[in-house]
DNA sequence: TCTGGGGTCCTAGGACCC
DNA sequence: TCTGGGGTCCTAGGACCC
């Protein structure tokens, strides 16, 4: 029988800024998505508070005020660093990891029971991390995906588990599922649970007690799976070697409204040169490119316009200069003077491992042998801080740029940010933070 | 005034083939 | 008068995930 344990960050993004704050350990602290606009994450003490996940910030000012909670934006190159740790960690502990997103990781235990006590097993992997990274997860096991997510779910909610939930028990799976609403179920959202509600199936144990041809003839094949997943029976493996990417996207609102083309026009690119960037990085070509802009979705005074637009190159490349001269000729077809724009994003699609080139019988490949070291010198010079050497079409201007008014240091990733350690002596000085 | 970003997978429907 | 059946490929859109 397979095991599985799902290892997930508590609070993560919350919990990574307060690494580096220990002044801030007990104090309630949000994170903001991008352009500082949503709640993304917040820590047990906000979560007590009453703050709920996505709602925008300008709306809790008052509370923010009141019980004076720490708001920082995100800073992804700081959770990104503390994620690799915590991998890292994990994959000297299990044989096989599956890294799922940047706060949660799957396990592969099968076999390992064999060895030693799952739960015993689950707190040691609590105690490691603990120890090598300062971050706190929980530890869900079970014998599909599926109930793993959900004993991790239980292991969150009730502190008496100290964090560990082992669920290869069939009665406690059961007894687990009865408590769990359906909505909590792993690849359930808002319109399925709608559904399934209707249907009277309000628990996940009423879901694993459906017949699974049954769901598969009134859902789907991805229902059905999950079905059977809540019966123990592992359908979806443990995923350890990553797969190529399918597509690339890079979007983002705007600081401020864009109302002229240039700004417009420079923020395309700069979102186009990014993905070409990761575009090589995960060594691809792709042959399919989309632009697509919008105004904002919120005020009912302004009026509303979103477009997009993609097409097909003659052949896939990952030169820069290609896609912006396509994005280009994209964003002329949808751009449309008098609106206030508030977002914009380009996708890259149809990928190609680099050389693996079907040529059309009639036009000639560019086989500009200049075009892979201009690349690869670009990447070279960015490859430490982004935007050393840039295209001139990028612009200069950051009228468009997004805010980010509470961002915290990059104290594992850049130089200048590492933490000062200062002693108890020179406590006149001015002091950020001790550790 | 202010509401995120980056992904995957599945399905339906149309165009096309013999 | 009566006009099939079986299949592939592509795209757009929707649902889900973190």
């Amino acid at each position: 029988m397979s095991v599985f344990a799902l290892v997930d960050c508590n609070n993560f993004y919350a919990s990574c800024e307060k690494l580096f704050r220990p002044d801030l350990r007990h104090a309630p602290l949000i994170v903001l998505s991008n352009n500082d606009g949503c709640v993304v994450a917040r820590s047990k003490e906000a979560k007590a508070l009453g703050i709920k996940m996505g709602v925008p910030v300008h709306k809790i000012k008052a509370q923010i005020q009141q019980h004076g909670i720490q708001v920082f934006s995100s800073n992804y190159a700081l959770y990104g660093d503390i994620s690799h740790r915590v991998m890292q960690t994990l994959e000297s502990l299990a044989p096989a990891v599956e890294v799922y997103s940047i706060d949660e990781a799957f396990l592969d235990l099968t076999g390992v029971a064999n060895a030693v006590g799952l739960t015993e097993f689950g707190l040691h992997v609590r105690a490691t991390v603990q120890q090598h990274v300062g971050m706190t997860v929980c530890v869900g096991i079970a014998p599909s995906k599926t109930l793993a997510k959900l004993a991790n779910h239980a292991a969150k909610q009730y502190p008496a588990t100290r964090g560990v939930v082992d669920l290869t028990d069939p009665a406690r799976q059961k007894k687990l599922l009865s408590l769990m609403p359906v909505s909590e179920v792993w690849g359930v959202g808002r319109k399925l649970s709608e559904r399934l509600n209707a249907l009277g199936i309000t628990t996940a144990l009423q879901l694993a007690e459906q017949n699974p041809k049954d769901i598969r003839r009134r859902f789907s094949v991805v229902l059905e799976r999950t079905v059977r997943e809540l019966n123990g029976e592992s359908c979806l493996p443990l995923e350890d070697i990553t797969p190529t990417k399918q597509q690339i996207l890079c979007s983002r609102s705007f600081g401020q409204r864009v109302t002229h083309y240039s700004d417009m026009h420079a923020a395309i690119n700069s979102y186009v040169a990014r993905a070409a960037e990761k575009l090589r990085h995960e060594q691809q070509h792709c042959q399919r490119l989309s632009v697509y802009i919008r105004t904002g979705l919120f005020n009912p005074n302004d009026p509303r316009y979103s477009n997009s637009a993609s097409l097909r190159l003659d052949y896939p490349t990952d030169d820069t200069r290609v896609l912006l001269h396509a994005a280009g000729r994209l964003l002329q077809g949808i751009w449309k003077e008098g609106y206030r724009y508030a977002k914009a994003g380009i996708t890259l699609s149809d990928f190609y491992d680099r050389g693996v080139t079907q040529p059309d019988l009639f036009i000639q490949p560019n086989s500009n042998p200049r075009s892979a070291r201009l690349m690869h010198t670009l990447d070279c010079i960015n490859q430490h801080q982004r935007g050393r050497v840039f295209f001139a079409s990028q612009g200069t201007g950051n009228a468009w740029a997004m805010n980010r008014n509470y961002l915290s240091p990059s104290y594992t990733t850049h130089w200048q940010a590492l933490p000062k350690v200062t002693s108890k002596k020179s406590s006149n000085q001015k002091r950020p933070f001790e550790i």
